[in-house]
DNA sequence: CTGAAAGCGCTTACAG
DNA sequence: CTGAAAGCGCTTACAG
């Protein structure tokens, strides 16, 4: 006798008897069907009964179900769950695209398992393993051979955004970080810059092996010597720093510099004005690679190629809702255009300036 | 007859009939033993015999098995999950918080679920009903009366880190503000400052009352006036850059400002150069509060009340540890102390000047 | 110390 | 169109 209101009696959302969620049971019994029409109501089966599944939806929202997520991934075998893999704390960019994209799949109903890691990405696997996730999101992080034949073998989708690996059977949802180097050769050529430098972020990363080419590719188009591009640390602020003075005491007639990204010029910026004295732009221009917040800020109002950030995150929701349709399909690689954002960190072509 | 390997022999990891992972029953099979002592085995169970659970976790080891999270909590009624509520992309304080907790989670064997939304924070309630998680840790959101409800009905632990509400049922650690907001005014104070203000982050925020509480005390205290304190934005660059205009056009007499966070002193500083023609610390010092990894880079060099972030997460850790054993005991709170530090940003006192 | 059995809350063929 | 039944992969009393 612990079923109160076992007839038409509205029962309050919280009356059962024992603690825990309100499940299908429950709204069965007091919608007067089986738990199975009330899974049918629940999943938008077609089979149903119009009338039937208002009068159990309704009774399941007066009650507040809300479906297990457990149960439900148990027997269906899709967890609902995506994984995002993220590391890098150094740059903005990557905090607002988990944050951004994360409420995108939740409108999805979908949701984000964020996993971090040190050293190795391969430490992330056994997470990965318990979790089991529909698909796999990468931002930024250095793939290993390993790590990428676990998803071949357990057929689990995954998308790299913002870097990629050739060979590997995933998805891709990069900015075209080549065109974007030669965009800004071919900017700085114009505006009569004559000796070019690159100062690279993490020198495996192919967003600064892309960005470099481009860069290179655009220097060599427009006649330009070859710029000095010593080899690379990482994509942070004292990169850019020590790089700015370890190039000014190899190049002191450098007149152009182009970093990895936005963290690295600012570091750039940084030692060129507190170190080395100079004055930018007049003496020395510098550019960089993301147009995060901070590039805006007149502190430093950064010239920089903007990532098509709101593109890029739409893209990876296409590419998910694609791969949630189990069709095979082979995965897509989705190159976006930047787009150059003139600001007071580089001299603009003789034609354009007041 | 799909039952391949049936006597000893090794069976490879991968070489089951039907596709999908490895389970208790495959593990079982192959260690000939039965389900149940699997599950003893791989959960530390101490009725079993040690030679046994030493012969299964071998064999599971061998065999590549990974537990399913989903069947073991829906038997168990644990996730293994901990939801985190995270909102603010604009400091960086909380990305790293984020990463970093994520990580120490791993350790501990629990994933991180990670919920944003726009809005209002109830509109996550939605997806935290269907994970129904162990433990909600929540970053610098503004709570509702409502949402909290919530937690207390399902019986869920919140933990409020950075900021916390008055009158509900949940742990919280912070950094002590208004301690914090108290060693600033002492030290303004005893650098001769004699105007001092305030630039407020977002009104409603407790850190930001309780800085601003401790600042205007500490300047009581101190015999200076009360500091000019007008209403405030929100905390991000634009709020301190604008705030300093209208604060140098009330009061140009300033000579001290302290903000709510970083940020916000950061487009202070910015303002006062780009826009008032100030020096810092020469015409105004400022201060800020988080000590954030710009703080510290040469072209704000900024002085700063430091957030124990990993003291806090340490705290937030052993509170997780003590939640997770069912015992009642009432939701503890912690204000760790914060540490100023001292760079260029505000003039030193006559005594330590070089 | 170990195994057989029940059950967590769902979904999905299979009958009717 | 609807219901009874099986089953997803685990854990946990209950016997032995």
């Amino acid at each position: 006798m612990d079923d109160a209101g076992k007839d038409g009696v509205m029962a309050p959302a919280g009356g059962r008897a024992g603690r825990g969620r309100i499940t299908v049971r429950d709204v069965a019994r007091e919608a007067k069907v089986s738990v199975a029409t009330v899974s049918r109501a629940l999943s938008d089966d077609p089979t149903i009964a119009r009338e039937t599944r208002e009068r159990v939806l309704e009774k399941a929202k007066e009650m507040g179900y809300a479906p297990n997520l457990f149960a439900r991934g148990l027997i269906t075998r899709k967890s609902g769950i995506v994984a995002l893999l993220a590391n890098n704390i150094t740059n903005p960019f990557y905090p607002e695209v988990t944050v951004k994209l994360t409420r995108r799949l939740q409108e999805m109903n979908l949701h984000t398992m964020l996993i971090s890691w040190e050293d190795s990405v391969e430490h992330s696997l056994p997470a990965l393993r318990q979790i089991a996730p529909d698909m796999v999101v990468v931002l930024a992080a250095t793939m290993t051979p390993d790590f990428l034949k676990h998803f071949q073998e357990s057929e689990t989708p995954i998308i790299l955004f913002n870097r990629y690996v050739t060979g590997a059977r995933a998805s891709v949802v990069c900015c075209d970080n080549e065109a974007g180097g030669a965009l800004v050769a071919a900017r700085l050529a114009a505006a009569g810059h004559r000796r070019p430098a690159y100062i690279q972020g993490l020198a495996t990363a192919s967003t600064n092996v892309d960005r470099m080419r481009g860069f290179l590719g655009g220097c060599e188009a427009a006649g330009l010597p070859t710029p000095d591009a010593a080899s690379g640390g990482d994509f942070t602020y004292e990169a850019g720093y020590d790089g700015m003075k370890a190039l000014f005491a190899r190049a002191p007639s450098t007149d152009a510099v182009f970093c990895g990204n936005d963290i690295v010029a600012i570091g750039a910026m940084d030692a060129a004005r507190c170190e080395l004295g100079l004055r930018i732009p007049e003496d020395v221009s510098i550019v960089g690679f993301d147009d995060i917040a901070m590039a805006a800020w007149p502190s430093h109002d950064l010239t920089t190629v903007r990532q098509p950030m709101n593109a890029m995150i739409d893209r990876t929701i296409a590419e998910i809702t694609r791969l949630q349709k189990r069709e095979p399909g082979r995965p897509e690689q989705h190159f976006l255009p930047g787009r150059l954002m003139i600001r007071g960190s580089a001299r603009l072509p003789e034609t354009l300036r007041p």
